[in-house]
DNA sequence: CCATGTGAAAGCGTTCACAGCG
DNA sequence: CGCTGTGAACGCTTTCACATGG
């Protein structure tokens, strides 16, 4: 009945969709470094190692960026994607727990050139206050809440300890975090209205063990 | 037709029942240090973040090792997970490029305690062979093939840079590793008898991003 | 009586196959 | 003619609802 408004329409895109299209814009910004103009829809696929067809699902949930008989205008749907993943916005990013990991997150290469920057960096360690991760220096907890909202953190990547990660992630929420990445091997909740993804290291090696347990038993008969 | 054998049955399990195993492991791993006997799926539901009829299904695939009124011993189901995901064979890790993020892999705690041991690490910086990463020296790419035989590595995580990654997972596939965890931002290929994960920061961020930009326009009625 | 184990239903995601358009 | 865009088929996953059994 409502007439859908085409190209500008905010349509909600279904979740695995949207997993894939940061591949894609990955696969379309080093075509565009090779200076290829035009790509279909197998080539895509092939770079981003999944099927054509679902790449071509997937771009016409955006709308129609393609043209028949030759393919995506590599800048163009470049810029879509970019568009509808939000990279056009800035998003600050607090870190907190500044161990091994946390240092590799602040050190990390790859959130400027999207949109992504780190303005923060917590650790309840006294003696981790003060040092450098990345460009920021490491405040102590206490400070979170101030800095969440003078800073206008949105997102937050969550490198502490298991035990105390449900506490701060109730703390950075509660001063208006909206995204949450946890790398905590623990199970973390959060009001709806906020976004948590995790990477779980732990989890991840014991999905490969099994896998290659049934590989050594397929092996042998 | 062919009559299925029961409780010993090796039969593959669905691969979303796989990636939540671990979690369920975690959960009753931390009840049983908490002498928790018996644990009802609803309960292992709210520490796992799942649904309830997720956790029976998701276990009825290992087999019945629930009791009816009462719930899932502990002990018996931790075991049968393990069990089910190979954590009762060892796994020699071997960790390839040795930047900020090899650093964190190498000191990572969480590998021994659940059969996967790194027993080798790897960069083709000649400044970084010989540096200390965890518990190992770090050795030039040149000896991959060598030491993956000899310390017999089935897993391999990648962090170095994008450019050298799909090279060096061919020698590692050559030299015998079945099991790889991917942490450069490239998509990378493996014969089909290889087990590939990725873990992504970039697009982890991107699809927060995602999700962060739906609930502005949402606020914004 | 209570919680498991499971058919059946509903919901998603992927893949196929081809109509349609540049 | 070639490649996109898409309806339809298929398969996997989740959720429901309840019969079953300790």
């Amino acid at each position: 009945m409502a007439v859908a408004t085409k190209v500008t329409n905010p349509a909600r895109l279904p979740e695995a969709t949207v997993s894939r299209l940061p591949i894609y814009l990955r696969a379309l910004l080093e075509a565009g470094d090779e200076h290829v103009v035009t790509m279909s829809s197998d080539v895509l696929a092939a770079r981003a190692g999944v099927n054509a067809a679902q790449v071509r699902k997937d771009l016409s949930h955006l709308g129609s960026y393609g043209t028949r008989g030759v393919g995506y205008d590599v800048a163009l749907l470049t810029q879509q994607i970019s568009r509808q993943l939000g990279l056009t916005h800035e998003h600050n990013v607090a870190i907190v727990g500044v161990g091994n990991l946390g240092h590799a997150l602040g050190n990390y290469r790859g959130f400027a050139s999207r949109g992504f920057r780190v303005v923060a960096a917590f650790d309840n360690d006294p003696a981790k206050v003060g040092e450098l991760v990345g460009e920021v220096v490491v405040r102590p907890l206490a400070e979170l809440e101030e800095v969440v909202r003078s800073q206008s953190v949105t997102v937050a990547l969550i490198a502490t300890p298991a035990q105390g990660a449900q506490e701060v992630v109730d703390r950075l929420v509660g001063a208006g975090v909206t995204s949450i990445l946890n790398f905590a091997p623990v199970v973390l909740s959060v009001p709806p209205q906020v976004t948590l993804r995790k990477v779980d290291l732990a989890i991840e090696l014991q999905i490969l063990g099994y896998y290659g347990l049934q590989a050594m038993l397929a092996e042998s008969h």
